[in-house]
DNA sequence: ACCTGAACACCGTTCAAGT
DNA sequence: ACCTGAACACCGTTCAAGT
């Protein structure tokens, strides 16, 4: 809104621009060159910002993540995977995203902040559930993206493209079910 | 063994060789020039042989997932996962290769066939459940291989890494093992 | 059938220099 | 402090032409 006053782009006005680059073209189009030039400036100013473009991913990751809700205090485990998933299909390619600069960070510690707390009352391994259910939850999501993609040029009827969806869907609730059942048993004892 | 007659590479020998250098050096530097450059060829030869980059890896994929074993009768869900996962881990960047074209694939179908069998007998979504542990290995595997080949220019020490080793194979234990939990319960009935 | 050579339209990144 | 301009060392892909 007000105009910053020293420079006419700041780290977070960028991110939010490569955001909705992201949104209409895709990862492998969001280039240095066509940020920068949506910017109206050149590729290397970018290089004030950002050290890298592995950089620039890993903050555009970050701001993918945040936008996870808090949970509420009775969530379930599966609510908090849809969370996640969630935030990850509300960008194109966003599942990728945050695969490709999760090397970087510590682990998306606000994904596994929220699953952590969705674990049955405090069983010792929640840590590693938690960390399990964001594998599942990015892997899946990152092949339906994948395949979205794909979809673009191929002769994909528009039926085959709704079974899809309905089979992704089916997918994920099958694999979440298998793992709070698992969780449930594991913490009910014996 | 016997040399071709006919031309000096089929798909075949081709495919081998991008194996090799993507072991050396990684998917973001198995290049089309660079491996052309390794069967001393230009470039635009290989496109004789493959539609395009993506053709190629494509079938290079392939190529990693008919390294899974056949399942024993006895086997347990979790062999099968292991299975899978160590195909994956056989080459540098293997579970990303994979992914990357899944799109593309039917759905990597060797792994999916080897995990199906594995299923509790029978269970009428053994094809869901089949799909979700696939996606469990390849997010994970992804996740591993990502940060291996971050650890390349870190600072992280050889004893970090270790620590990463075992937290890794703890959490895909702890996956699979509420996974098969989950599905033991519902075949079981209650 | 299989490959070369040259070209096209791009990449990420660095760095001196400008304001 | 923030950005330009030019360069470096690459990419994937196409296509006429060779053998």
């Amino acid at each position: 809104m007000t105009p910053a006053r020293t420079g006419r782009h700041d780290r977070e006005h960028i991110i939010g621009v490569a955001l909705d680059l992201l949104d209409r073209y895709g990862l492998p189009d969001l280039t240095m060159r066509r940020l920068a030039a949506e910017l109206d400036v050149q590729a290397s100013a970018l290089y004030w910002h950002f050290d890298s473009k592995q950089d620039l991913i890993a903050a555009v990751s970050d701001r993918i993540m945040a936008r996870i809700p808090d949970p509420v205090d009775s969530a379930e485990l599966i609510d908090a995977a849809r969370a996640v998933r969630d935030a990850l299909l509300a960008h194109r390619d966003g599942a990728e995203v945050v695969m490709s600069s999760a090397a970087l960070r510590p682990g998306p510690s606000r994904a596994l902040d929220v699953l952590r707390q969705a674990m049955p009352s405090h069983r010792e391994d929640g840590e590693l559930a938690a960390a399990a259910v964001l594998q599942f939850v990015l892997g899946h999501t990152t092949l339906m993206q994948q395949r979205m993609h794909g979809e673009s040029y191929g002769a994909a009827s528009t039926a085959a493209t709704l079974d899809d969806t309905a089979r992704d869907a089916a997918v994920f609730e099958t694999g979440i079910a298998l793992i709070s059942r698992g969780a449930a048993r594991a913490t009910a004892g014996r």
